[in-house]
DNA sequence: CGTATTTGACCGGCGC
DNA sequence: GCGCCGGTCAAATACG
């Protein structure tokens, strides 16, 4: 694959518009881009939380008796779709592939990836409908625990770390 | 040479 | 119990 690089025009996509519980910090004293690519009319066609999750929760509790556990929040996904002509849709963060497989009533297959920091066990599925090739559905899982690493924002990021150290 | 991606195998849940 | 289905693992491979 090549090395497109997209931009976002949200620092943090997905966690932004959770009503989680979890204390999220995306992205807290971080950039704002704008420099979209290309595409300018609607970069996003839609947002949906939790529609197309296909099962809630009904596994049972892990614990029987004695407590109870919030079984409102399980795992939080949250989809959103985006028009973009490459699936690799560059949010920020390190995402490293852990697997591939087809989707039933699309030809398109869906990709697994997994934040490659340590401990932030945040996972996200890239899909593609068939309907409209064109319209990319990425679903995220979990919250960041970590600041965001993107390399053209921590560029620009450590250049303003190199005013501390250099007398300059 | 170290790291990310690919891709078939594997695994658990669920329906029949 | 068996087979399908969706998701993940991991060894091999590609890539810089």
């Amino acid at each position: 694959m090549e090395n497109y690089q997209m931009f976002f025009p949200m620092s943090a996509p997905a966690a932004a518009a959770a009503d989680q519980s979890l204390p999220l910090n995306m992205a807290p004293n971080s950039q704002v881009f704008n420099k979209f690519h290309g595409n300018s009319v609607d970069g996003f066609s839609g947002f949906k939380t939790k529609d197309l999750i296909k099962k809630p929760e009904d596994h049972k509790e892990s614990v029987k008796s004695g407590q109870k556990m919030e079984k409102k929040i399980k795992k939080p996904r949250y989809a959103f779709q985006t028009r973009s002509q490459v699936d690799i849709l560059d949010d920020g963060y390190r995402w490293r592939k852990y697997g591939q497989k087809a989707v039933k009533n699309n030809k398109f297959p869906r990709s697994y990836y997994r934040c490659t920091h340590e401990g932030c066990n945040v996972k996200k599925q890239v899909q593609r409908l068939t309907k409209d090739e064109i319209v990319v559905v990425t679903t995220y899982e979990g919250m960041h625990t970590h600041p965001i690493q993107k390399p053209t924002d921590n560029f620009e990021h450590i250049l303003s770390q190199m005013q501390i150290y250099t007398p300059f």
